[in-house]
DNA sequence: ATATTTTCGTTGCACTTGCAACATTTTTTT
DNA sequence: AAAAAAATGTTGCAAGTGCAACGAAAATAT
């Protein structure tokens, strides 16, 4: 879903990569950290493995902002949220295109229809990348850690089109997303529970209210 | 400031425009309303004017969320947050090209190099505002009042290069975007004002400390 | 299997904030 | 200029939440 070189043969792809310049990097397992500075003016590409994107917190502590596969892209711009140093994390062998963002932009030979493809499967990205973060503002702008809670649950039962949630990440990283004290989260969750709103078994939430 | 039609000329942005079976529309000043549906596909281009993009309230207020001009774009991929109805207000007479999103990623004749050109602007329009919305973003995940105003502070200090911040919207609307009650965002603002933090004169807001 | 580390649940408490109500100021309309 | 409407400032209070601390449970390492 939304790999920037859908629709591009082998033979273009490497054209284009070597026209734009673009790096092809191996990183191994835990070993690699990759920083994303602020206007570093980078999109990275994931050809194969797993990156997760986190967010270095005051306590020492990594916040998993945004768990990306095969396909996927990152790069400052996307996913700078704060300056307290975000990471992209490699947690598997991973290989990635890392790609100048302003090359992309100055690429002179506009006749070219690999290049064309490539720009539109950006867009596509970008587009997609755009609903993910107004979603999560729409959770933000809620008052209360409830309605953030039922937000979120709203959500997931649209996308999903199911009444039972898994959980994509711990209830750490869900506090972070929803960007609220973990033990509160934890309380409302109880609550909720006991009032026969939700079900909760280990990452799994069933929405029982509707 | 990241027109769409950017480089590419007039007589080519016609036959764009035909090609994509897009529609120019003339807005009269108040009495028109762009209602944004999810998922409605469509991309609005601003020719010349002004739209105000506001949330409907559950108390029937408005409250703006992003205010757009000549060159801008605006959709419900782009700026749908809640579905409690997002609308674009015209305040002015306005002419706006209005485009399906599909239809510009169907286009089929990838060699010309006008629609290369279209496709790359807009590509660097999305690319602004995934910043825009990590910004914001940035604001909410912020835990008391204080913090989310002085994150936004910081922000536009940033971007302005300048101690001094003038408002682009109201107290009302300040509070909308920072998500949190008017009356209780004006206590804290008095409270940084009294503690000698900020200086406040209407719109223009100082910043004293650093 | 045992030990160690991490995650998760619970709770008391202080503090912040939303809410409501109202006064004051500013802006807009008549 | 006067009147009406809208925006802003202020405050008491109840409610919700962050924080800290701790124990239990689960996951991971030895």
């Amino acid at each position: 879903m939304g790999n920037i070189f859908e629709g591009i043969s082998e033979k273009n792809k490497r054209k284009l990569l070597k026209n734009l310049g673009a790096d092809t990097l191996h990183y191994k397992k835990d070993q690699s950290v990759i920083r994303l500075f602020k206007d570093d003016n980078i999109i990275n590409f994931i050809v194969k493995g797993n990156v997760k994107v986190v967010l270095n917190n005051i306590n020492g502590n990594q916040i998993v902002t945004e768990d990306l596969y095969d396909g996927d892209v990152f790069s400052s711009t996307i996913n700078y949220i704060d300056e307290n140093e975000t990471d992209a994390i490699v947690t598997e062998d991973t290989e990635i295109i890392s790609m100048n963002q302003q090359d992309i932009i100055d690429f002179k030979d506009n006749s070219k229809s690999y290049y064309n493809m490539f720009i539109k499967n950006l867009f596509i990205i970008m587009t997609k990348k755009i609903s993910e973060r107004n979603e999560r503002i729409q959770i933000l702008t809620k008052k209360t850690i409830r309605y953030r809670l039922l937000e979120y649950f709203e959500i997931m039962r649209k996308k999903n089109n199911s009444l039972n949630i898994y959980l994509p990440y711990n209830y750490i990283d869900l506090a972070a997303y929803i960007a609220v004290d973990r033990s509160a989260m934890s309380r409302e969750l109880s609550n909720l529970k006991d009032e026969g709103f939700i079900n909760i078994k280990g990452k799994k939430i069933t929405i029982l209210y509707k």
